[in-house]
DNA sequence: TGGAATGTTGGAAC
DNA sequence: CGTTCCAACATTCC
């Protein structure tokens, strides 16, 4: 569900919402006061990187999917939702399984919009220079740094290395800066090419790394490792995917 | 059927 | 006190 442009999806879906009052708020999350919500009005729905964003005039309640979240549009699910806002006409907004918290602070104080890969104000010179200050860390855990490209999770990080030929395992120093901004302007590309692919519900069809088995340039076995201090799988050919160290 | 996974955090350990 | 590391959370799929 939850790489950054599944939120994208998401916060389309939710679009016809904004300006509508919340009638009532439910739901098993401990983390905030429902009554603050009813009676309010959502003035907007943003979103930064994997955070979906609730705007209501005087705060924000945001919603984190993990790796396990759900949401329903005017249906729900079995389960007990984490947060349920119902609106006129039965209209109703159903979170289940993710976080939720109350932003108090003006959103521009919190978010720094462009190391969102999604946002319009994405900026690949500001992803360039934080990669530059840490020449030590391993490209992997760097794709993965919230910091650096918000919205990018496993599979995005495993089809952009594959795509630009670089190994997980390197080192964000090493890796000559020219195949370094190849590297952030495919990270952009591909998060956009998943949120066509995951629209048309297509995006598995198209991983040529991710989970799979034999690379697809080279017809040889994918390595499969847990990398770099982020631990998460990665999906890598030894042939076509050189290793800067 | 048990284990692993598109992720983050809070607190223990040092 | 600052930093690091790992358990915990929780659902779905194979």
């Amino acid at each position: 569900m939850p790489e950054g442009p599944s939120i994208v999806i998401l916060r389309e879906a939710v679009h016809s919402f904004t300006g509508k009052k919340v009638i009532s708020a439910k739901g098993n999350t401990k983390n905030i006061d429902f009554t603050q919500l009813e009676g309010t009005k959502i003035i907007a729905f943003k979103s930064w990187g994997k955070h979906f964003l609730i705007r209501f005039p005087k705060f924000t309640i945001r919603i984190h999917l993990l790796l396990f979240g759900t949401y329903r549009i005017n249906e729900r699910k079995d389960s007990p939702a984490r947060l349920s806002l119902t609106f006129a006409k039965g209209e109703e907004l159903n979170f289940y399984t993710c976080s939720v918290t109350r932003i108090d602070q003006p959103l521009d104080e919190v978010y720094d919009w462009s190391a969102d890969v999604m946002n319009e104000q994405w900026d690949s010179k500001s992803a360039l220079s934080k990669l530059k200050k840490q020449p030590a860390a391993l490209i992997c855990d760097a794709l993965l740094d919230q910091h650096i490209f918000a919205g990018v999770g496993n599979i995005i990080k495993n089809e952009v290395l594959f795509r630009t030929h670089i190994h997980p395992e390197s080192k964000a120093g090493k890796i000559p800066l020219a195949k370094l901004k190849q590297l952030v302007n495919e990270t952009v590309i591909y998060s956009f090419q998943f949120l066509e692919w995951k629209k048309e519900f297509t995006l598995k069809k198209h991983w040529l790394a991710h989970t799979k088995k034999i690379c697809p340039r080279d017809h040889i076995p994918f390595k499969k490792s847990y990398s770099g201090i982020t631990r998460r799988r990665s999906f890598y050919c030894e042939v076509c995917q050189k290793l800067y160290r």
